[in-house]
DNA sequence: CCTTTATATCGTCGTCTGACGATCTATATA
DNA sequence: TATATAGATCGTCAGACGACGATATAAAGG
């Protein structure tokens, strides 16, 4: 768990947004043909926020090499979801440390 | 309070470390001349940290514009401190909408 | 099979960032 | 007053970042 790694992760407003669409998939994705419980679909982010298919993939890799999301590949599809336990963990370590 | 902003200063290691020793002044700047109730002189974390005054100085100043610290002016001197108000606040949002 | 779909990866391009030394301004002090 | 010191700002340079389209890979579906 890299402090300085995942604050640079939430350094852009995107990826911001994507953690924050994901604390409610109902709400959010719920055009998802997938059910929700298996995650969050990559292709549900481009049509949200307008940027191209390798640029939300760039933006998902990073959130996930930092450990805020976990990736669950299923097929030919991409599932993410929020890692609780390292955003927890983050929050709490900030909150100590800053 | 722009939230994106203060993350973006946060995501490099050296600001991280200036907002951590100014946690504790006496600790960390013990052999500054001026009183440490007036803020901690910029010249302090140069010694410090090894890197140049102008990057120190440019590493200072995007923690105040992001809003973490607070600067005092007094002659040729440039005293920050931390701004715990706006530390605390940040702190709640990012908790409550990470 | 062959086509479509999903995603990752690659190459490119423009912009942002972080480092430096040099310089400018203001103040302190000899 | 002359010099030294503090700090901001400027110009430059290298490297990181974020966007894109094109392409590659793999699986789904007709």
């Amino acid at each position: 768990m890299d402090k300085t790694e995942i604050l640079k992760a939430l350094a852009h407003p995107t990826r911001i947004e994507f953690l924050e669409w994901m604390k409610e998939p109902e709400l959010n994705f719920c055009d998802q043909v997938h059910p929700l419980s298996m995650g969050i679909c990559a292709n549900q982010f481009e049509k949200r926020c307008g940027l191209s298919q390798s640029t939300v993939s760039a933006h998902l890799s990073t959130l996930e090499r930092a450990g805020l999301l976990k990736i669950n590949r299923v097929g030919q599809w991409a599932f993410y979801h929020r890692n609780e336990d390292t955003i927890a963990a983050f929050l709490n370590e900030l909150r100590s440390t800053l």
